[in-house]
RNA sequence: GCCGCGGUGGUGGAAUUGGUAGACACGCCAGAUUUAGGAUCUGGUGCCCAUCGGGUGUGAAGGUUCGACUCCUUUCCGCGGCACCA
């Protein structure tokens, strides 16, 4: 008979809202741990049974190290701005507010479904006009620091959305959301200057534990490139062209140089018979976007400027083109050219006839192109015979000492375009009078949102702020305006940035959060969540934590110590699970079928955590019965089964208990989840063999069961005689010395073939063990009359025969 | 093109420091029970040949080793990210 997981899953849900189980403070003197995940989106579409995996990773982590002594904070809330809420309002003229509201009451009720263990008091939202206040007041410290500036900067405009996008919400031309066609248009901008921490936070990812992958992908998003800045003086004039180049070793082999379309110098530059061409190409490189000047245009194009530069180190005249395979944000927005040992330019040289001196010998059997490779230096002069590294550093030399160039670093990482042309997001709290902007007085925070009917932004890309003047126009006594409010809005990003520290003060109304709360649970122990947010998300909240570091506000350097992205669910077809392809399974349907109980532990059961995997409804069905069987060893009509003894247990069943407690402690403390069920169904498959279930083995495996099926544990607790809670019980002591087997079995090879196996007592040793095998009768057959050149022997494990 | 990760039965996946490959579960096969079952229980299940038994096997090919899923070299395939970053 089936287990009435309906009855018992909601009893224990209101036992725990009502108990308020999982309230959490910070003054008992307990070592803290703080669990946390990615707080979601409330999209429309509730979730599908991918979304809950992290949680239920961290909520089974959360419950363990509450169980194994730690004071645990495990908190939820709700990442509500953003622009599905918008589209909305603009199609039917629903208030965000509303759309956002009833998405999170739905998320809420289906995360609740799952019995977690979040401490609720703490939910947070970050919509919410408290919350808003102090999300404002972090971007002023960041403003009065001088991290936010404004200025013109082609934005990806979308006509479709009538909303200007991130970098990153653009893919391929096209909005990531929609797919609507993207145009790049220069906008008044709010900027944040990240860059000035491109090296504190490159150096930060040596400190966190985090998986590699994304570090490396930070690593390279950051792009830290070493080299030297040259200057190159243009012929007949006073100007200096400045390039940046990682291979100053190189200098001898450049042969001409390169300006972006953009750059500033370029009209002063093209001589009368060159205004032409330049101006064109100038037009067209303009009207290209990122995509056409890179993937979908690799034949190089230019045009001659008619002006000339001298080459540093020999005083060599080189012509100056402008190309748009140089890019004006990256470096200095010029180069050296030196076809000889860069692809691009020898692609560019070749095209138009340039001259190419090769730097570097090339092996004999080279038969390339540029080539990239080590070797030493030719055609370089005091350079000569220099292998690159000591040849670079040579170079720097030279320059820095002929005040010619220097050593230098750039990085690929660009300032953070943080306004967005929309209603649904935190104002940005500054208004501009005349001449000079000004911030808002923490007094006047927060700065709320108006009430508007009509969504549409302005056509001209404005946010509909724009047209609320009552809310934009800031008049004196006389009732003449005198300044206006910064119309544009933060970006969703910007509520996520700083979330995980209002949760250890959510109720705080005169500070962001208490400095000793601060200090007290920070940093962050465990995060989860996808690793769609390995860049952006993550760079940008660390890039604040740092902000806040320095300014004294926060007591660690990195916020979040331990990293784990969870892998993806797939259909039961081994796609993307999407409304598209039909093949989204409901997790209401899999709680209502199954129970949240079940659905918790199949999803743990799948695989490893960071992993992609499919579902598979008929697996799930595996993970039941497990419940199942367990529950109707133990449980009978409402009571405790009449198996159930206060015998002492056998020696099997301790051994494998302690075998049990290890594997599941340390797969917990591992995130391996799958192996420690698998476990815990070795056990239960062990139980069922008893006639008599030893209450105190029943208990302590029903602790183990807790962190992973907390409603059916909660009910077996309480059958078993308990009237508190299993949430704050002790996790069972491993004893290592029960936990070994006295009898062990050792493998036997024959060159390294197995060949038979003998059981051994466990403190037998190596003499024993060796003859044991050789008197083994079919061993015996495989040694007779053959040589032994050698016996190896592995303790516990096997014996090797090597024969001649 | 560059960087990162991964290829193990019909399926999801297990395998301390190199030491009995395939734990656990799904599926499948056989049997039991049942009016019936997408229920439950018992047994079997990598592949090949066979009666015991033997051979073979972790994408492919080499190598190191008494012994390789694990280490090294080459190569193929899949996934994720970046992409003219000088």
């Amino acid at each position: 008979m089936s287990y009435n997981f309906k009855k018992i899953e909601s009893k224990w849900q209101t036992f725990w809202e009502k108990n308020k189980t999982f309230k959490v403070n910070e003054n008992n003197g307990k070592l803290k741990y703080y669990v946390l995940d990615m707080f979601p989106y409330p999209s429309g579409a509730g979730l599908h049974v991918g979304h809950p995996l992290g949680y239920i990773a961290t909520d089974i982590v959360a419950r363990y190290k509450r169980m194994k002594g730690f004071n645990v904070l495990h908190p939820m809330g709700w990442d509500a701005f953003g622009l599905p809420a918008e589209q909305y309002a603009i199609k039917t003229g629903t208030h965000p507010k509303e759309t956002t509201k009833k998405n999170i009451d739905n998320f809420r009720r289906q995360i609740k479904m799952l019995g977690f263990s979040y401490d609720w008091d703490r939910e947070i939202n970050t919509t919410d006009t408290v919350y808003i206040k102090w999300t404002q007041w972090i971007f002023l410290q960041l403003y009065k620091k001088g991290l936010a500036y404004e200025a013109d900067k082609p934005v990806n405009w979308c006509p479709e959305l009538k909303a200007v996008l991130a970098n990153e919400e653009v893919v391929d031309g096209k909005s990531e959301m929609g797919g609507h066609p993207v145009y790049r248009v220069p906008m008044r901008q709010w900027m944040l200057k990240i860059t000035d921490y491109a090296e504190s936070l490159l150096a930060g990812l040596d400190e966190v534990d985090w998986p590699q992958s994304v570090k490396e992908l930070q690593r390279n998003w950051i792009g830290r490139s070493e080299g030297a800045d040259v200057d190159f003086p243009v012929e007949n004039t006073h100007k200096t062209i400045s390039v940046f180049t990682t291979r100053p070793d190189t200098l001898f082999g450049a042969t001409y140089m390169v300006l972006s379309p953009e750059h500033p110098f370029v009209d002063e530059l093209t001589i009368a018979s060159q205004k032409e061409p330049v101006k064109k190409y100038q037009k067209i490189a303009s009207r290209k976007s990122d995509l056409e000047r890179g993937e979908l245009n690799k034949e190089k194009t230019g045009v001659f400027t008619g002006s000339y530069a001298i080459n540093p180190v020999n005083d060599e005249k080189i012509p100056i083109w402008i190309a748009d395979y140089v890019l004006m944000s990256y470096g200095t927005g010029a180069i050296m050219a030196v076809p000889g040992e860069d692809q691009r330019d020898w692609d560019f040289a070749t095209e138009f006839d340039l001259p190419i001196i090769r730097t570097v010998k090339v092996p004999d059997d080279y038969d390339g192109d540029a080539y990239t490779g080590d070797g030493p230096a030719i055609n370089s002069e005091f350079l000569n015979g220099l292998y690159i590294h000591d040849a670079k550093k040579k170079m720097i030399e030279w320059l820095e000492t002929e005040k010619k160039g220097k050593g230098s670093v750039r990085y690929k990482l660009r300032d953070w375009l943080f306004s967005r042309q929309r209603y649904w997001g935190e104002p940005i709290p500054i208004i501009h009078y005349n001449d000079e902007i000004k911030p808002l007085k923490d007094s006047e925070l927060p700065l709320v949102l108006p009430e508007i009917e009509k969504f549409e932004p302005s056509g001209t890309g404005e946010s509909p702020l724009v047209n609320i003047k009552e809310w934009v126009e800031i008049k004196n006594d006389e009732g003449e305006v005198i300044g206006l409010r910064e119309t544009n809005t933060m970006p969703q990003w910007a509520g996520s940035c700083w979330y995980y520290l209002r949760y250890i003060d959510p109720a705080n109304i005169e500070q962001p959060w208490d400095k000793d709360k601060e200090s007290y649970w920070m940093p962050v122990d465990l995060y989860v969540g996808g690793a769609e947010h390995a860049v952006l998300h993550l760079l940008y909240a660390r890039f604040w934590h740092h902000v806040l570091h320095d300014l004294g506000f926060v007591s660690t350097r990195e916020p979040f110590k331990k990293l784990f992205n969870q892998g993806m669910i797939l259909g039961e077809d081994g796609s993307k699970m999407s409304k598209s392809r039909g093949n989204v399974i409901n997790p209401d349907e899999i709680v209502d079928e199954f129970g949240s109980d079940s659905m918790r532990l199949y999803e743990m059961f799948m695989g490893p955590l960071d992993k992609a995997k499919p579902w598979n409804t008929k697996g799930l069905q595996g993970c039941s019965r497990f419940i199942n069987k367990l529950w109707s060893k133990v449980c009978s009509n409402g009571g405790i089964s009449t198996d159930i003894t206060e015998d002492a247990p056998n020696d099997e069943t301790v051994k494998l208990l302690h075998q049990t407690i290890k594997k599941i402690g340390d797969d917990i403390e591992n995130l391996r989840f799958n192996t420690a069920i698998s476990q815990m169904m070795i056990f239960t498959n062990h139980l069922i063999t008893l006639d008599n279930v030893p209450k105190s083995v029943l208990e302590a495996f029903v602790k183990m069961l807790a962190p992973f099926t907390p409603h059916v544990a909660e009910e077996i607790w309480e059958y078993l005689g308990h009237n508190e809670t299993i949430t704050y019980e002790s996790w069972p002591e491993f004893d290592e010395t029960l936990s070994k087997e006295d009898l062990i079995t050792i493998a036997i090879q024959v060159n390294g073939k197995l060949r038979a196996d003998i059981n051994m007592a466990a403190n037998s040793d190596k003499e024993d063990i060796l003859s044991s095998a050789k008197e083994n009768k079919r061993i015996k057959l495989y040694i007779e009359g053959k040589e032994i050149i050698k016996e190896i022997y592995v303790p516990g494990r096997l014996v090797n025969f090597v024969i001649k």
